[in-house]
DNA sequence: CAGTGGTCTAGACCACTCG
DNA sequence: GAGTGGTCTAGACCACTGG
């Protein structure tokens, strides 16, 4: 194709076609046409099926590999990772586990308590960037590993991006994320995130079941869409007890169970 | 140059293109040649010195943006940032300045308590993929800001590669990190890190100078050269009191002091 | 051995910033 | 308008994996 050629380029805006493919290929993900270990079609396949030239599509991939969406092998090919999306890029690791030099990464199961419809604060408006009051989804969400409870999510979504957030959510049984690329074909992505140490608030440690009076580790993260739109806010607060948590988004798998 | 042309490639090893330019312009600021803030020469002027394409130069100064080590502008050029290499990737900042929207990273300062030789235990031993009780440098090194004691680090590096470590080092005053980088060529850059809470050593506590008797966030972290050998192993107790860790390496920084 | 991703080149145009 | 980095293409060879 030649380089002015704008028939892939989507109407609203000219995304550049290695994000085009990108969101190509994270739909599939939505859609469950891709699951996780699964392989990909190689680089040639995907340029001839988006109409791009193969290094687009290597762009596109190796920047997903950075999301840690998808792993590459050489000689092998492109999977997708087994990355729980709401969770977060930081997967969890059993201290002990760690110690003894054995890497085997936790993801938590993730419970929706509530969804509402609550108005923005300062904090809340300002990181949204978002009027004062406006009117803004609250989802709250805890996070547990077996019995043990581990995290206490507060998202919040702007409603003048998802009007209608609660009623299709509550039909739906996948995950945050997921949904909304799905019915809304937004792509959230880690814009900002930072941690900092603080007690709990009374309802906070009540729903953590727990009454320790000590500092919590606190996580606040601010995701944002492909069109760099600043989509929710989510602070968490984290009762790690015995786990760590992991860092690196980055983690070789084996690549054995190829679909 | 031709793809097989080998008179830019060293010695030792057949290290990618792009490779050599990043340990090239890392060499730069090492020794002090390019100093944070500066900007460095546009890629053509970079791949016509180092005798290779543009788009390798492009390759390897977009992997030290991922590093953190630069920051590119479209339309003005590359430069250095002003990153903390001893701290780590991620910078600190104030709480109140978070919840104000103002970002404002602070970077604290280092202080060396002690060098010291030691045997590795059985954690460090593995971490270090050494052998159990080989030869170890200990370093202990306190951070501040201003009077606050924020950290306290117990790193490890093996002797084997360092022989004469601590004579050297005392008599530099640049940073750990800068130091291996001029001296023994070797560039650190993380390779695993993991944070979790636990209580501090009646020692750590003492070094803090506080007796708090909490949870205190701990931060691991490996670091690796580009030969992919694990040169040092870190071990962290932080007292953040109202500041917060920053998760982002990459934060855009105004480009105003141009050199 | 065929197939995959990884590196490298050369050349083109686009988008942004600044004087 | 000149200069910068950003995107895109086409084509080449290398290095690794697996049957």
């Amino acid at each position: 194709m030649s380089y002015n050629n704008v028939k892939v380029q989507p109407v609203k805006a000219q995304l550049p076609l290695y994000q085009l493919v990108m969101q190509r290929i994270v739909q599939w993900i939505g859609q469950g046409q891709l699951k996780a270990g699964q392989y990909l079609p190689n680089e040639w396949q995907l340029a001839e099926q988006f109409d791009v030239s193969q290094g687009t599509v290597r762009k596109g991939l190796n920047e997903l590999v950075t999301w840690g969406l998808l792993q590459r092998y050489q000689g092998i090919g492109t999977c997708v990772t087994h990355k729980n999306w709401d969770w977060g890029d930081y997967p969890l690791m059993a201290m002990s586990k760690v110690l003894m030099g054995k890497s085997e990464a936790l993801w938590p199961m993730a419970e929706i308590l509530s969804i509402g419809v609550d108005t923005a604060d300062a904090e809340t408006a300002r990181q949204l960037h978002i009027n004062l009051a406006e009117a803004v989804w609250k989802i709250r969400i805890v996070w547990r590993h077996g019995c043990h409870l581990i995290a206490l999510d507060e998202a919040y979504l702007p409603m003048r991006y998802f009007p209608d957030l609660n009623v299709r959510f509550l039909h739906q049984r996948s995950g945050l994320y997921a949904f909304i690329l799905h019915e809304y074909g937004i792509l959230l992505h880690t814009l900002q995130q930072y941690f900092w140490q603080q007690c709990c608030t009374e309802e906070q440690l009540c729903l953590l079941k727990t009454q320790q009076n000590i500092l919590y580790l606190h996580w606040g993260k601010l995701s944002k869409g492909m069109d760099s739109i600043v989509y929710e806010w989510r602070r968490r607060c984290l009762n790690l007890g015995e786990l760590s948590l992991q860092m690196n988004s980055i983690m070789p798998e084996s690549h054995n169970e190829k679909n």
